[in-house]
DNA sequence: ACTTCCAATATCATTGAGCGATACTATGAT
DNA sequence: ATCATAGTATCGCTCAATGATATTGGAAGT
């Protein structure tokens, strides 16, 4: 029951965190991991990627510890998208809460 | 964007509105086209068929204006679910709003 | 009475998304 | 050199959302 709605969550909550700072993956996991919520690679991975195309991250690759690490940040466009959505979540959840 | 948040609390929506009163697939079609969202019967029919095989709805057939209407509604473990839910929903989306 | 029309329920085939499994890469440790 | 590990990546399966379409039964018009 749970399970749709954090995935359906999820796209926000990257964008969320990716306009507080750089994120990558593994902090994504378990960032939500620390919430309860768990999310497989293959799951994610794809979403970022699509997120990217969509225009709503841009992506930066850092050498951490002399691994790449793929560190993506919002965009203006995913900033927009952000503060759209905001409202309409508020009165999707206000009629049930 | 909001189509995948949407969809994610579709039956959460459901499940409340079947907690205050009865309510039938056309009438949440209705409802949610109100509030400037669609979903189509091909969506809507296997997810309160689902529901009430899970047993979070229990179904009663009603003929209204002679057609067969379908009236379901929540039931005690329907109740539970949502409000376990609620607190949930309200952590997900109080972050980020 | 019969045909047309409509609301509501239902199912089918296609498409797309989530997921587990698994692989790959580069580094530091032993 | 080999191993363990963190992080990124992709494949193929399964299941769910969707549009299109079918079905049902009464209501209204003739």
């Amino acid at each position: 029951m749970m399970r749709n709605i954090f995935l359906g969550f999820i796209r926000i909550h990257i964008l969320h965190h990716a306009n507080k700072s750089d994120i990558y993956g593994v902090w994504i996991m378990n960032e939500l991991k620390r919430h309860g919520y768990s999310i497989s690679a293959g799951t994610l991975y794809p979403i970022l990627h699509s997120l990217e195309k969509e225009g709503y991250l841009k992506r930066r690759d850092e050498v951490v510890n002399g691994k790449v690490r793929k560190y993506y940040r919002i965009t203006e466009k995913g900033v927009n998208a952000l503060e759209e959505a905001k409202p309409k979540i508020k009165e999707l959840v206000e009629e049930v809460i």
